[in-house]
DNA sequence: TTGACGCGTAAGCATCCTCTTACCTATTAT
DNA sequence: ATAATAGGTAAGAGGATGCTTACGCGTCAA
C-alpha cells in the first residue's frame, strides 16, 4: 500500500486534467486519428497534441501511423495503478467494516472538544 | 459515462498530488490533527495546511476541532467518482475480450510510433 | 496573565501547465 | 511538381500550483 501511493505518478497526472479524460473517453470507441479526436473540442489541434503527448508518456494511450494520420489508441490496462490505489480504500465504503466504523462514530460523538478519539459528528452531511 | 468524465473534477485535482495521496494514505489509520501529519513530510506545515484545505473542498477529508487541534479524518466514499470513472474501463482488461484485445495488439504494434499497422478499425466495434 | 502551542491565512516567489500562433516535416492528391 | 492535408514541435503569454516566511487568532498551561 505504501509502495502503491508513488507508483507511476504520471499517470495521476495525466488522468487529472478533464480534458484528457475525456480523450481516453473518446478512445474507447476505439482508435482514432488526432483530427477527429480535436473534432471534438473547442481547443486547437496543437493543444490536443500536447495532451495526447501526456498521455503517451504515461501509457495511457499508444500511437500508430498510417499513412500521414496517427492513430491513438486505448491502453486501459495502464489504469491499474489508479485502480489499486483506489482498492484499498473501498472496504472502507463497501463492507460491513465501514458500517460499523460509522455506526460506531456516530454513536460516540457527541460532545465536541472532548479526547483524543477521532469522531464524525455534524459533517456528515453532503 | 459522458456524465462521469466531468463529474467533481475537484476529487481528480486533488488526488493528482502524490502529497495529498499520501495524506490520504496516512488518515486510513485514522482521524489525525495536523501536527502529526505534517510530521510524514519533508515540508513545513503551512504546506500542510494547504494540502489539507484542498482534500477538504474535494470533499475527500473532514476537520473536526478538538481544543486547539484540527483532526482530519478520511472520507473515503468520496473517492467513489473515481473508482466509477475507472470502472467503465475495467472490462477492457479483466475480461477475455480484453486479453484477446491485448494480444492482438502486441503481435502487430506495441511500442509506440513504430507501426504502420492499424486495427482498432476492426478490433473494438463490438 | 503570560507564554507556549496548534493551526490557519496572507503575501511573495519560482515553477509548472495549458493554451495560442507560427512553422516544419511527411504523406497524399492533382 | 505543386498543393493540400495530417500532425508534430517551438516559443511565448497568462494563469495556476506549491512552496516559503510572517503573522494572527484561539486554546491550554504556569
Amino acid at each position: 500500500m505504501r509502495t502503491a501511493i508513488d507508483e507511476e505518478p504520471e499517470i495521476f497526472d495525466a488522468v487529472s486534467s478533464s480534458a484528457r479524460r475525456r480523450i481516453l473517453d473518446l478512445l474507447v470507441e476505439g482508435g482514432q486519428p488526432v483530427k477527429r479526436i480535436a473534432g471534438h473540442f473547442e481547443m486547437s489541434r496543437p493543444a490536443i497534441s500536447q495532451h495526447l503527448r501526456i498521455l503517451l508518456a504515461a501509457g495511457l494511450v499508444s500511437e500508430q501511423r498510417q499513412g500521414r494520420e496517427h492513430h491513438y489508441r486505448l491502453n486501459p490496462e495502464r489504469l491499474g495503478p489508479i485502480r489499486d490505489w483506489i482498492a484499498h480504500y473501498e472496504r472502507f465504503w463497501d463492507d460491513n467494516f465501514m458500517r460499523l466504523r460509522t455506526h460506531l462514530a456516530k454513536k460516540t460523538a457527541h460532545k465536541p472538544g472532548q479526547n483524543i478519539e477521532q469522531r464524525s459528528q455534524d459533517e456528515k452531511k453532503r
